[in-house]
RNA sequence: GCGCCCGUAGCUCAGCUGGAGAGAGCACCGGAUUUCUAAUCCGGCGGUCGCAGGUUCGAGUCCUGCCGGGCGCGCCA
């Protein structure tokens, strides 16, 4: 909550007078519906219940009680709301001079001590990166910069699937159809192509899948044989592929620990679950049953053949990182066809009483689609089906689009392709950041790749308008030093959503959800956009024009610092 | 079949713990540039909020049923 915010409450609170705490608690002051109405407004509901009278009575007598003062300009009753106005220049001040000197939430918040652990990203090995991997990755990166601006410590981790069964058939199909040559070429494509001819052959010839399970038993053994050998070399070949769109995306971890490195730590969390007294035998595997919860199937953690299974790779992580981190809150960024497998963990945690089952928060996810040219329909990207579309594809098609509205629009700008290849990424970044991640997202080439309205470079383009304008002021000072406030009275339009970039990130955090901030994002360029057309900055009188500057340097600002979170670049030129 | 999720304008989506005439972008139509980047701005067109009940002073938002779509449902991850 802003000064602002919390000086209106404390005066509300004393106008109302002896209110117990839960009713005040009640008291919520939301962004009014209209400007026209004013700045934040208070619904009187609760507190007119509380009373005893109507909503309209405790709304006038409230608003009568609110005398002007140095912050609040004006109290007024509309039906069972009241409606408050800042003072322009209170505002201004509090907003643009909040923003120029850094303050929080504008700038980083003070260390809360919280520590959350992100499980994101996490690529198979050995295939790809694809489309289906970008919402983890982009959105479990936006969550890790978001709690750190926050203040939480954060702990990065991309869950490689590095281990499991898969494993087997990729060495099934490699050394049936492979070749070393084919694989030292051009090592995702051909892993790729191997592991997609598996499974068509797989279904005409079922020996396949006992040769694969004989291959993965091998590897897990723990010798150092054939299998073993072969399992690191695609690892470190992938590992390697695996750093491009990594590099491109700006996406960093703090640690790279997939599901081998729990290959030593599932014996122990197995013992833990058996120790529980709640490991039991059933058709030759080892589970844990969790009717008493409410869910049918029970979570497999040893199977029949003895070898391991995903669930039993995570919760030895869970068991690993809770030591190491003693973490607060650990969020799995998933897709949300993992729902099932996310809440057999937590209820193996909560069968066995430990406190790691309230920590444990699936985000997840929905699909991206596919259309079908030919139906119109809207399809699941089947990797093994060949329909798969490659992340580096779609990135590449995104910069060329730049590449040539940048020859068309601004033919003389300097580092084209740097610019090109940050706008293009970026563009792709923030489409897929822009709708509420439970949604499926739909891949179309055509929206994706029209740069006007509610897109990355809408946003960018405010930022490069804004740059441009403090790149032409030069020599001029830029803080809020000497600024009359007064002048900023015509800019509440964007003075308003940018008071919200604190509530933003809040609520983008307590719902895990970065399309609040996308949101905030273009609700904030669409404003200075429209500001810009009407109030000329640099032709107008010195003092207005020096006001004019600030409210541009802390809008640029604010962008710079959202587009951040998201992981979208802001270049000051386009 | 069972469980979970989704269903708001022609298309893609917002709508914050239920609360002020249901908003935006795209598409379409019409305007704006002697001046800070027109990847922009301004205006217009466009909605039985899937359907039917219910709870409530008040429901797009909560509950029940139905319809449509998606995902999942024991040894893949």
């Amino acid at each position: 909550m802003s000064e602002l915010h919390s000086h209106l409450r404390t005066r509300i609170v004393a106008a109302a007078g002896g209110l117990p705490l839960d009713v005040v608690a009640g008291l919520v002051l939301q962004p009014a519906k209209d400007p026209a109405f004013g700045d934040v407004a208070l619904q009187c509901f609760a507190l007119a219940k509380h009373r005893g009278q109507p909503p309209q009575q405790v709304a006038s007598a409230l608003a009568a009680a609110l005398t002007p003062d140095a912050v609040l300009e004006s109290a007024t009753a509309t039906g069972p709301f009241v409606n408050f106005r800042f003072r322009r220049a209170a505002l201004a001040e509090h907003v643009v001079g909040g923003i120029l000197h850094d303050r929080a939430p504008y700038g980083p918040m003070p260390p809360t001590g919280q520590c959350i652990v992100v499980d994101f990203s996490s690529p198979n090995i050995a295939k790809p990166f694809h489309m289906g991997h970008l919402r983890s990755t982009v959105i479990g990166a936006a969550l890790c910069r978001l709690h750190r601006h926050l203040g939480a410590t954060v702990h990065g981790i991309n869950h490689l699937g590095d281990w499991g069964a898969q494993f087997g058939k990729l060495m099934t199909a490699f050394l049936r159809y492979g070749s070393d040559a084919e694989l030292e070429r051009d090592p995702m494509r051909h892993m790729f192509e191997v592991y997609v001819r598996y499974g068509k052959e797989a279904k005409a010839d079922p020996g396949l899948d006992a040769e694969s399970a004989e291959h993965y038993r091998r590897l897990e053994s723990g010798e150092d044989n054939l299998e073993r050998r072969l399992w690191k070399r695609l690892r470190d070949l992938s590992l390697k592929a695996f750093e491009g769109p990594y590099r491109r995306l700006g996406v960093t971890f703090d640690h790279v620990t997939g599901e081998s490195f729990y290959e030593d730590k599932m014996a122990g969390a197995l013992a833990r679950v058996r120790e529980a007294g709640i490991l039991e035998e059933s058709e030759g595997a080892e589970v844990v049953r969790l009717e008493s919860l409410g869910i049918k199937e029970p979570c497999i953690l040893r199977k029949s053949d003895d070898t391991s299974i995903y669930a039993t790779r995570d919760l030895a992580a869970i068991f690993y990182r809770s030591a190491t981190f003693r973490f607060d809150r650990a969020l799995y960024v998933v897709g949300s066809e993992q729902k099932l497998h996310f809440r057999q963990l937590v209820g193996v945690l909560k069968r066995m009483g430990v406190p790691e089952a309230e920590r444990i928060e699936h985000i997840d996810f929905g699909l991206i689609l596919a259309k079908n040219a030919e139906t119109g329909k809207w399809e699941k990207f089947a990797t093994r089906g060949g329909n798969a579309i490659f992340l580096d594809e779609v990135l590449d098609e995104a910069v060329a689009n730049v590449r040539r509205i940048i020859a068309e629009k601004n033919p003389d700008l300097e580092d084209r392709d740097a610019v090109a290849e940050q706008v293009g990424v970026s563009a792709i970044v923030f489409n897929d950041l822009k709708n509420s991640r439970i949604k499926d997202v739909k891949f179309d080439w055509e929206a994706m790749l029209n740069f006007e309205g509610e897109s990355g470079p809408y946003v960018q383009y405010a930022v490069a308008r804004l740059a441009g304008i403090l790149r032409k002021a030069d020599a001029e000072v830029r803080g809020a030093e000497g600024v009359d406030f007064a002048h900023l009275a015509d800019a509440e339009r964007v003075l308003l959503p940018l008071l919200e970039f604190g509530p933003a990130l809040q609520r983008a955090a307590a719902q895990s959800e970065p399309s609040v901030l996308t949101g905030l994002m273009i609700t904030i360029a669409g404003e200075i956009h429209a500001y810009l057309r009407d109030h000329h900055v640099l032709g107008a009188e010195p003092a207005v024009r020096r006001s004019r500057l600030a409210l541009v340097a802390a809008a640029r600002k604010v962008l710079k610092t959202g587009l951040g979170i998201l992981g979208v670049a802001a270049p000051d030129r386009m």
